[in-house]
RNA sequence: GCCCCCAUCGUCUAGCGGCCCAGGACGCUGCCCUUUCAAGGCGGUAACGGGGAUUCGAAUUCCCCUGGGGGCACCA
């Protein structure tokens, strides 16, 4: 497939649903690994506002994600004429008339129609309407939509490059409209003209779009199309409940993923494996190798469910996968302002394997940054402990003695000393100096906070130990 | 209401007539490692929605049912 050009339609909104990037992600996909043209091209065939920056913000969320384009971005709003010029070209070829039913009488025919058990949906009144019948009805100071004609009878049928033959009987797709009777053209309408004129080959596009194409396919027929372009339906993606993913779910836009600190390589593997699997049992794959691996042919037939827990994972693997320096450079900029490398450097290396997203590392190395509250949570977890008078005792002399690097701060022995092994004082030792009972490596932080901080702070939990204080 | 699509562990999926009393991954869980928690290593748990038919043989083909999703706009 030397040829392949295929585009991403966004709409232009304040930000990109993750439906719609994994929408664009294959797209992508598909043509990166056919070495074809990747459009994006935004659907907006309203002229009367700008929306200059939804479609900026459009632009620099797929950059992140890393899908680039090699045209666009193509406004529709640019063409607003070709639309219209296309709609009376279909007018005079017999494909599309003039509809002067109101919204209200549409509206009432349609619940009248439900009300007696027919389906809803243009009822063809102004189909065959004469010239006559036109003047008089435009003389009532009616303005006139354009409406589709669809076919009579017959079958429409398709062949999906994801689910096969796919087809419909004609008499259940009513006339729709393709330019509103305030002289706008719809969408259905530009989409069409555009992937024919910009020679479109493969529309790959989410399955809740399915029905629609049989008009679409007919539509580009009516317009001259010399061959169809092959259409393939993805799965959607679905929440917990099974329904479409809303914001209840959690996150929905690309753009949240990014700020709660999710890496694009681990979101991009992520949605690719959603709804697509390679021939292989790999899971962790790069963009080149997904990009090498990608076949339409393995792609799902049924919805998939966006599971939050299984991307936290990919993100975490990402990050153990990134060189310390690099990660480094990614936790700096989150940390209050410090002018200490070794700091900076110690809570990259202890946090890398703990991370599961980028925003954890702030809650993570709270305490180097400003001493633990006593809570009632770490006063239960001293009163608790066996011997804790004792151990505190013991670990404050060690640490008023010992060589100040980690290995000399390091005072297991010390525990062991005592006849109790370190998991069953440990969790109060952390929550004194971490202020949690469990946390980053404690030799490591009693280091990075110096010998009088963490001093202070092993005698105030002493102090606070009820009992024999 | 009508039309369309879909149906394997809780979740993402492999499977395209015998290799499957169903494989991998996430999750959950046990053990090991270990200064805590993670990470890592090694195990465990758990699925072919139901009923017919075709076949020597069906998760895989066909039909019906059930269930889920989507669509039916002068939205994109």
């Amino acid at each position: 497939m030397a040829d392949v050009r295929v585009r991403f339609s966004p709409a232009p909104s304040g930000s990109l649903h993750v439906g719609s990037a994994h929408t664009a992600l294959f797209n992508w996909l598909f043509a990166r690994h056919h070495g074809g043209t990747f459009i994006l091209r935004v659907e907006d065939t309203d002229v009367t506002r700008s929306r200059a920056k939804w479609v900026e913000g459009i632009q620099t969320t797929m950059a992140w994600l890393g899908l680039d384009w090699d045209e666009g971005p193509v406004l529709q709003s640019t063409r607003f004429s070709r639309y219209l010029a296309a709609a009376d070209q279909l007018i005079a070829s017999g494909h599309a008339y003039e509809c002067y039913c109101t919204e209200e009488e549409l509206k009432a025919r349609n619940e009248a129609a439900m009300a007696a058990g027919r389906p809803p949906g243009y009822d063809g009144h102004c189909r065959d309407l004469s010239p006559d019948e036109r003047a008089a009805l435009a003389a009532e100071g009616r303005t006139a939509s354009i409406r589709f004609r669809t076919p009579d009878d017959g079958v429409s049928t398709f062949d999906d490059l994801i689910r096969g033959e796919v087809s419909v009987e004609w008499t259940h797709i009513a006339d729709f409209v393709i330019v509103r009777s305030g002289g706008t053209p719809l969408f259905f309408l530009a989409n069409a003209l555009d992937d024919l004129e910009m020679a479109i080959t493969h529309v790959i596009r989410g399955e809740d779009l399915l029905d629609s194409t049989h008009r679409v396919l007919a539509l580009r027929a009516a317009l001259g199309a010399p061959d169809r372009s092959v259409y393939a339906h993805l799965p959607l993606l679905v929440g917990a409940d099974r329904g479409k993913l809303s914001k209840r779910h959690g996150a929905v836009a690309l753009e949240d993923f990014r700020d709660r600190g999710y890496l694009p390589e681990a979101l991009f593997n992520y949605l690719a494996l959603l709804g697509w699997s390679p021939d292989d049992d790999r899971e962790i794959m790069s963009r080149d190798e997904l990009v090498a691996a990608f076949d339409l042919s393995g792609v799902t037939h049924s919805a998939a469910f966006f599971d939050y827990q299984k991307l936290d994972w990919f993100n975490g693997q990402y990050f153990r996968k990134l060189p310390t320096k690099e990660y480094e450079a990614l936790v700096k900029p989150l940390l209050p302002s410090v002018d200490d490398p070794g700091l900076v450097s110690m809570i990259a290396t202890t946090t890398q394997s703990r991370v599961v997203t980028l925003d954890q590392v702030v809650e993570m190395s709270d305490f180097l940054f400003s001493d633990p509250e006593m809570t009632p949570e770490t006063q239960e977890l001293l009163a608790e402990t066996p011997r804790v008078a004792e151990v505190l005792d013991a670990v404050i002399t060690h640490i008023e003695q010992c060589d100040w690097t980690v290995d000399g701060i390091a005072f297991q022995p010390v525990i062991k000393e005592l006849g109790l092994k370190p998991k069953q004082v440990m969790p109060a030792l952390y929550a004194a100096v971490e202020g949690r009972p469990a946390g980053l490596p404690l030799f490591d932080s009693m280091h990075a906070l110096g010998r009088e901080r963490t001093l202070d702070l092993l005698r105030k939990a002493r102090a606070a130990v009820p009992g024999d204080g």
